[in-house]
DNA sequence: TAAACATTTAGTTGTTTGGCTAATTATAAA
DNA sequence: TTTATAATTAGCCAAACAACTAAATGTTTA
């Protein structure tokens, strides 16, 4: 049951969600593109990554200096989830609007994606990016 | 995906959780049945019921004094829950003991039971109950 | 009507959580 | 080998939360 919770807790918060639910539909993603889609500190993001793993919901492998996060789909249950939140996919406009911005933020290259979030202003942010609200 | 939310926390606490699965297994449950089953005092028990109906999970009905409450199953992805969920019901312990529990406790009347509950010893709770530890 | 009683609401307290900044670790480039 | 950098960890604070007790609400019975 304490496997059940910490799944159910990790996924319960607005954050963690959005992460998950960007992986539904990107296969990778590394630590630097979801602080870019979630608009927090590289730690922020970082922590929330770590719990989504500890539960055994994501995994992630090391690529040179990035590390790279994926949907574990081999935990008990992992379907049940995906049936569940599936159709939360489509209709919310805070998601909706997180894979619009995954377009963006998926084809910048991640030296540039990185440079930009130290603030070198090299690849402005295209207008209309991260505006939508929710429903 | 507000509505989403509130389900997974709703359903991410121990207490809660145990409440929604004994509600899987029992049409309906009254709240001193609940405040039994968790060994918590009224209030408490009171408090995650509403959390829980609030979420959409629950819903309650009066009956004279009492309150009963059931599975609402109108809510979305409700199936995809239950799906997630069901593995569980068989393999955690502590639930296995709460059904076990359920038993005795849906055994006696609604009478008995709060007479109990209030300390007056007409009901020595049997030997064996709630000891069960979880794997 | 008065008393008993099932449940809920209010108010309090200690714990957990989510965010931040700063410091640390590990990898790559100069 | 020094510097830059992607990610994590540590430490802090405010907000959220789960438990309790006590008081309030609404229903039934004496």
């Amino acid at each position: 049951m304490d496997d059940t919770i910490s799944k159910l807790k990790a996924l319960a918060d607005k954050n963690r969600l959005r992460i998950f639910c960007a992986l539904v539909r990107h296969e990778e993603l590394c630590a630097c593109q979801i602080t870019e889609l979630l608009q927090v500190t590289g730690a922020t993001a970082s922590r929330h990554l770590s719990i989504l793993v500890a539960a055994g919901l994501l995994k992630s492998r090391k690529d040179g200096r990035w590390v790279l996060f994926s949907l574990d789909r081999s935990g008990n249950g992992f379907d049940g989830i995906l049936q569940w939140l599936d159709p939360e996919l489509r209709i919310s406009l805070t998601l909706q609007n997180d894979l619009d911005a995954l377009v963006r933020i998926t084809g910048l290259s991640r030296e540039d994606l990185c440079r930009q979030q130290r603030g070198e202003a090299c690849c402005p942010i295209p207008k209309g990016a991260h505006t939508k609200k929710e429903s």
